[in-house]
DNA sequence: TTGGAATGTCAACAAGGCTGACATAAACTT
DNA sequence: AAGTTTATGTCAGCCTTGTTGACATTCCAA
């Protein structure tokens, strides 16, 4: 890929972006850029005493209807346990159903209820606000960019996951 | 910067990335590329019983030696408890030093020891380690893209100081 | 029918957020 | 000089969300 690039002059000038300078930046951008990425969700769910954990599964089971919970762990990467305090309390209050499977009556399937579906507009709403603006303020191309890196960032096994939740549905 | 686009035809396709369900590809991507770019430190910090938190202390140190808690205070976003609870055990374990302010003595100028310096630079390679793998897989212009969009989509207090983090020196 | 997969649940623990209250020292103000 | 504010530390207690380990249930599949 860099091969044209490296070959011979201006090398030092040609990889700039990869100095440990550049670098520790895109650190600390990740870092803050996070930051800003959660604070607006968070505000609302601490309304509600909810968590971002919560937040994590009402958007994925809104992404995917009908998931099972051996699926939302993988894509969630937590303990069974961990994510069966916060289903249960989605549950308990009435966000979120669990049907038995039909063909396989072990699994459950996981539906967002209408009073569900409404927070997590809620919350998806004010987290989109700030993504379309950052999106708007930097163009297409930078947009383009920021998925790229993204996507590289990632562990290549949720690359798959990330890249297959638009393909098929589950 | 985008005046000469939205001028006139091809709105929606100009605007494309700005649906609902590019900004959910953003909000995902974010999510799983975070999960990578805290794996790598995350499975480190696991072996000396340190935490995330531990790590962007010595991060930030590391990158202004001889900043007052005040200032990362403000920089981590966390309560001084918070703060405090991690600078402890980090001095109690020789690998930072504080040292009370010459021109003002209230305040405690933090430093990291040889010992602190090894664990950071073991931490921080091993995720610019990740971050240059994606640079160099993306390209000089998905990263400046990335960094583009990291940067818009801060709170602007924070954006203020990830920018005065270069120009100045604390 | 038996093994293993999928799920749920109980208990206990830790990290790392938070609030509130209080102490101290030093600097600043009046 | 006295009073106020600032910077910091510390104690206690609480919450969320992650962990491990153990165990029960259900039920598909060989």
């Amino acid at each position: 890929m860099e091969s044209a690039l490296s070959s011979h002059h201006d090398k030092g000038q040609a990889l700039l972006y990869l100095t440990d300078e550049q670098l520790r930046q895109g650190i600390e951008a990740m870092f803050f850029a996070y930051r800003g990425f959660t604070a607006d969700p968070d505000r609302i769910l601490a309304q509600f005493s909810y968590g971002r954990a919560h937040h994590r599964a009402l958007h994925f089971i809104n992404g995917a209807p009908g998931t099972t919970v051996n699926n939302l762990l993988n894509i969630l990467g937590v303990t069974k346990q961990s994510l069966n305090r916060v289903l249960r309390s989605l549950i308990e209050d009435g966000l979120v159903e669990s049907h038995v499977g039909k063909k396989d009556r072990r699994k459950r399937h996981l539906f967002l209820t209408v009073e569900g579906a409404k927070l997590e507009q809620k919350l998806s709403n004010a987290q989109r606000l700030r993504m379309r603006s950052a999106f708007r303020t930097a163009g297409p191309e930078a947009v383009a960019g920021f998925r790229t890196v993204l996507e590289a960032m990632m562990d290549p096994k949720m690359r798959n996951t990330y890249s297959n939740m638009r393909d098929n549905g589950s």
